[in-house]
Order: structure tokens, then C-alpha cells, then sequence
DNA sequence: TAAGAGGATAAAA
DNA sequence: TTTTATCCTCTTA
């Protein structure tokens, strides 16, 4: 990765959807420490909501790549030729966020760099929806609100407008949306949004189109799709993993890459993931130790192997793709 | 304490 | 027969 994609470093991060200081950071933070060269009080950004669901997402969740690229580069990929302050002499083969920081120029850097680039860019969105949806889920729980605000009451409504407009430091605007329910929340245009509150409506509605988004995405990693519905034919373990592996919307909090090209991968939340094999083989007692044991098993066929560098929970295909 | 490695054996397909 | 599930002991971080 020498440089962003002109569409994408184009966007200044000041064009971000969300100040910097947001819970959804904090998740970032987890990944990109460091990465704090937006001042806390910046606030001169504007925000450009997604229009759709499908497809505000992706560029809401470029729009992070663009801000985490363009303020600390270090943590993306970086050509042999990219020069940090202080570049350890022997990195390791794997990074623990994103292993494009191979050593002695194994990156792969094609002139033109667009397979790399596009490479991680979907490390970085598998990464980022991970901790988005997680953020999410933190929010469900200290708010005692569904993550889908169709299901949210009045109360839940003004709840979720308190802790937004808190986190994300706009306008108190809670008495505009006093009588709504989720349902009619989630039907309300950004238009609408912005005419119950002229000064941050429009990032509002943004930021529910967000939990939209992540709610119809939890849904699809609930017992319905990974269970019964493709449970007619046998499957390997490893092709399911794969499988989890091609979801990162609905399944990156859960499992992830680390790189595909190498089929590095990483089991984030070893207990899901383990419930899910199990849903998917209709094996309640099913847990991350079993999974493991079926995973090992892989060693000796040549299919699955630990890293050279070995981290926990985390594994490799032999032969990835 | 959770994860990892691997032996042994049973069960399922 | 192959693959996975289960249980186990021991090691490692």
C-alpha cells in the first residue's frame, strides 16, 4: 500500500461521517492506537449519511479506512520503500491487526498496487464492521435497547437520541422525536430528520441507518442462516469456517482474516463461532474445545496449520482461496 | 485460565 | 472408511 486510491484519499477526514471522539472509535482505537492525530475537538466535520443501507455502509466503513490511513499510515500496509519514524528491524511475518506488514518487501507492491489496495481495504472493513457491530452490541447492553430499532419503544427512541446525541456531541434534539417509536423512526427520510432537527437530523438518520444496517446483519448470523437452512448437506468444518470467512458484515466480530491472500484468519469470539458449528451440525454441546480438536485434526491432512508465528486463536489454510 | 497439542475412542455419514 | 465429536492429559502463554 503506497499511497490510497485517489477515490478514497480524496475524501478528506474532515468529510467523516463521525467525529472523532465517537464509541464507534473507541472500537477503532483497539486496532489503531496511535491513530489520534484528529484532536478530540474537532468539529468541523460534515457528514455525507449513507443513502442506502447496502451501500452507506461500505462508504461509511471507506470512509474510516480514509480517516485511519491518512492520519497514521503505519498501521496499514506500507511498501518496502515507506518510511515511519521508527521501523522495528525484524517485524514479525504477522502483524496481529493486518499481516500486510510482511517483512523484507514480501508485500507484494504491484506498481499500480490495486490488488494490494483492495486487499486492505477489505481487511480494514472486515476489521471495522467487526467493531462497529461490536460497539453496537455495548450500546444494546448499556442501554438495555434492541439492536434493531424497529422494536424500539418511545422510550428506547429517546434513549438511543440521548446516548447519540451524547456520544457524538450533537444538538439535544430529543423532544423533536418525543412521540416516535422505533417503527416510525426507521420510515422517517433523512428530509424528515433534518426538519424535526435542522442541526444534526441528517447525521442522526446517518447513524440510524448504521444500526439498521448492523440489526439486519445480526440477523443473518443468528441460528436461521447458519442453521437449518443449509443444514441438508454435510459440510467440513473448514469449508464453514470459510464460509464465516466470506461474511465479514455478519460474521466479522466472530471470526476474521488476518490475511486472506495467506489464508490467515483469526477466531475472534471462539465461543460463537463454536456455537455456531454447532448450530450448523446440530451439535448443542459443541464448544470452542471440540472445534479446536476437529481444527487440529486439519494438521496432519494439510489444510489447516498455525501461522509460523504462532498467536492464539489464530490459523492458516494451506491452501488458501 | 484459556488455548493448544495430540492420543484414544465413539458416532455419524 | 472418513470425518467429526467427545473426552482426556499435559503443556504453554
Amino acid at each position: 500500500m503506497g499511497s490510497a486510491s485517489p477515490g478514497l484519499s480524496g475524501v478528506p477526514p474532515s468529510r467523516l461521517l463521525l467525529p472523532p471522539d465517537t464509541v464507534l472509535r473507541t472500537g477503532l482505537e483497539k486496532v489503531a492506537v496511535g491513530a489520534g492525530a484528529m484532536g478530540p475537538e474537532r468539529r468541523d466535520w460534515s457528514p455525507s449519511p449513507p443513502a442506502t443501507p447496502e451501500q452507506g455502509l461500505s462508504t461509511f466503513y471507506l470512509s474510516y479506512f480514509d480517516m485511519l490511513y491518512s492520519e497514521d499510515s503505519s498501521w496499514v500496509a506500507k511498501g518496502p520503500g515507506a518510511s515511519t519514524r521508527e521501523e522495528p528491524p525484524d517485524e514479525p511475518e504477522q502483524c496481529p491487526v493486518i499481516d500486510s506488514q510482511a517483512p523484507g518487501g514480501s508485500l507484494d507492491l504491484a506498481p499500480g498496487g490495486l490488488t494490494l489496495e483492495e486487499h486492505s481495504l477489505e481487511q480494514v472493513q472486515s476489521m471495522v464492521v467487526g467493531e462497529v457491530l461490536k460497539d453496537i452490541e455495548t450500546a444494546c447492553k448499556l442501554l438495555n435497547i434492541t439492536a434493531d430499532p424497529v422494536d424500539w419503544s418511545p422510550g428506547n427512541v429517546q434513549k438511543w437520541l440521548l446516548w447519540t446525541e451524547h456520544q457524538y456531541r450533537l444538538p439535544s434534539v430529543g423532544k423533536a422525536f418525543q412521540e416516535l417509536g422505533g417503527k416510525e423512526l426507521c420510515a422517517m427520510s433523512e428530509e424528515q430528520f433534518r426538519q424535526r432537527s435542522p442541526l444534526g437530523g441528517d447525521v442522526l438518520h446517518a447513524h440510524l441507518d448504521i444500526w439498521k444496517s448492523a440489526s439486519t446483519s445480526e440477523e443473518s448470523w443468528t441460528d436461521s442462516e447458519v442453521g437449518s437452512s443449509c443444514s441438508a448437506q454435510p459440510i467440513h468444518l473448514w469449508q464453514f469456517l470459510k464460509e464465516l470467512l466470506l461474511k465479514p458484515y455478519s460474521y466479522g466480530r466472530f471470526i476474521r482474516w488476518l490475511n486472506k491472500e495467506k489464508g490467515i484468519f483469526k477466531i475472534e469470539d471462539s465461543a460463537q463461532v463454536a456455537r455456531l458449528w454447532g448450530i450448523r451440525k446440530n451439535r448443542p454441546a459443541m464448544n470452542y474445545d471440540k472445534l479446536s480438536r476437529s481444527i487440529r485434526q486439519y494438521y496432519k491432512k494439510g489444510i489447516i496449520r498455525k501461522p509460523d508465528i504462532s498467536q492464539r486463536l489464530v490459523y492458516q489454510f494451506v491452501h488458501p482461496i
